[in-house]
DNA sequence: TTGTAGGCGTTATCAA
DNA sequence: TTGATAACGCCTACAA
């Protein structure tokens, strides 16, 4: 049976509208009886039940996230380093991480962020792998329901987000390639719904016209974002008639998968075959050889995220609402290149910071 | 503003006991009441307030989880894995995680605790990274607050709790080494606070009585369990006048670090120096060479615990209490070996599923 | 400076 | 089969 109000006011002799307000730190309470009603709340252990908090305030001091979960084995480190980032900042603000799973576009997560955003379970949600045609960002925009997304929502529209410029970074990605000596560029992307994807796709498509190579559908396969996949559709393209010497994949995931084939198919990564990720999780500084990628600070950008979302929330501030993250092209020993001598050991294999 | 249960109530000329019985599937309401209510609420966009129904139901349908992040940027793949085991299984309950992150043994993890826990925000708490002396599990006990842990709580007690054998383990992954023609192994492990270092750092010794090797305390550093903090670990290791052939790392992280330190070396990981880690995550069937693991299957055990935890929650159920894994020895090229012919190229480098 | 009282939105008890 | 009413525990306008 929990402490409530009442018993600490019932000990003192006071009314719960005394110690609620000394606990709340109002001025209009003496300053003695206020440190009875700390000291009291101190020594029974009370805290305030959540639950009578949150109706009588009209809000949850909580913000929800919702996982994208397709896989029986989901594990993409992106991820750790996502929740860890929405984590702390929540944390930092005292505000609580919701977090449950669904699969995409399913009736189950419709039913959730339903409960969610109507039951005011959470005072307001981030949205991520934002879909082309995303039922979500519609659903909340008519609930007038906060939200900030990693990922642009909409074309038009006042909204908060963090944007990553995905399309110049992977043409950029192209020319690394290109300037390294690698000639025949694949592609290994993730569902064809994801925005992610879409642009990531252009990107490559936009490099390789600006690099003068043609593009060839054959070396284009669509996997979904996790390592297996990577190595199925890399097993797949390797064994062409004209195999690619390089792969741009759309994560490390995949990256990590395709680098698993090209070594089995008896080719050394890096001076046979180039292979590049994006997202930059710490782990690509450490694979065998290191992997090239499109570094997001992930980490900070979840934090970024909260720190929007609760800013929108607070009526008093004025916060910035958009937002657009370059990623930094990492070079690392698995473009190490066809030319030049980038390849002796040990060069570009400093762990990254 | 959102829809409450007297708006339904209102336009149906009911009263609102009888919209509630009739959406919570009472059996003392008519049929055709039950239609009407039904659809009026599906029209409406009806859904129950979470805050009232938690405060007058006094239970939350919600269970907590507090990560242990002491790091800036925080990327332990176990972690998403974990994570999204917890959600999945929660979310197929109809529960909802709540999650924040704290160092370990702060003021803020146990303001966290006690929120949580006499707040009742959760109706019980997930464990994890049992420490040698660990305030949480007596806090819990004297409170009378549901848990479940990964690994056992105290020595004595009847607590629900997964745990894995990492003593046995470990010791079986020195008597690997041993088979592979590794004759000096070293070991990096994580903070001394940890119940599963201590026991995985017992591992290791009975594992090299038992064949017969000498323990040097040279060879054995403690890390963070990070990849960065395994890499300079073993770069100093490797150092020694006599360093070692080996390395048993106490998670998988650690070990992707280890690897790139021993590349660095000019050594080749696998033939000349072993390297094993713990977990299993996937990406350590992707590392090049993939890393020998001890696999323990972190997504399963994550759901059994919340399993766990939900059956301990409902007094009708009559579940297991305890439970112990014992992880599955993955070799792979990474410990291919001083002697035989383990080291052909692609062998044990199948990806696991 | 302190206390009284009403209500946040639900569910559950009891009576009709 | 349905409805009035009282909590759940907290916060806050208003009164004293």
């Amino acid at each position: 049976m929990p402490i409530t109000i009442r018993d600490v006011a019932k000990r003192l002799n006071l009314s719960i509208t005394t110690v609620s307000r000394a606990l709340d730190g109002y001025d209009d309470v003496s300053e003695e009886t206020r440190q009875r009603v700390r000291q009291a709340a101190q020594e029974m252990g009370y805290f305030p039940n959540q639950a009578a908090r949150h109706l009588r305030r009209q809000r949850s001091d909580a913000i929800g996230y919702i996982l994208p979960a397709t896989q029986p084995r989901f594990a993409d480190p992106f991820f750790s380093e996502f929740i860890a980032g929405l984590g702390d900042e929540a944390a930092q603000h005292q505000v609580d991480l919701v977090i449950s799973t669904a699969p995409p576009d399913s009736d189950q997560e419709k039913w959730l962020y339903q409960t969610w955003v109507q039951g005011q379970k959470v005072d307001g949600v981030i949205l991520h792998r934002i879909r082309l045609v995303d039922w979500r960002i519609d659903y909340l925009i008519q609930a007038g329901f906060p939200f900030v997304s990693l990922e642009k929502p909409l074309p038009e529209g006042d909204f908060t987000y963090i944007e990553v410029d995905n399309r110049n970074s992977v043409a950029a990605m192209v020319q690394h390639l290109r300037e390294r000596g690698y000639q025949r560029i694949a592609y290994i992307g993730g569902p064809e719904t994801l925005k992610i994807q879409a642009e990531r796709f252009a990107g490559y498509q936009a490099g390789l016209e600006k690099a003068g190579f043609a593009y060839d559908p054959k070396l284009v396969a669509a996997g979904d974002m996790t390592s297996p996949e990577g190595y199925r559709q890399a097993l797949q393209i390797l064994h062409l008639p004209q195999p690619p010497d390089a792969f741009i994949c759309v994560n490390d995931e995949t990256a990590f998968g395709v680098m698993h084939a090209v070594d089995e198919a008896g080719l050394a990564v890096g001076p046979e075959v180039g292979v590049a990720g994006f997202d930059g999780v710490q782990t690509a500084g450490y694979s065998q050889p290191p992997l090239t990628t499109l570094d997001q600070p992930v980490y900070d950008i979840a934090r970024h995220l909260v720190g929007m979302l609760l800013a929108e929330l607070n009526p008093e501030s004025q916060p910035e609402h958009q937002f657009v993250i370059v990623p930094k092209l990492l070079e690392r020993q698995s473009t190490c290149g066809r030319v030049g001598d980038h390849c002796r050991h040990g060069a570009g294999t400093e762990p990254q910071p």
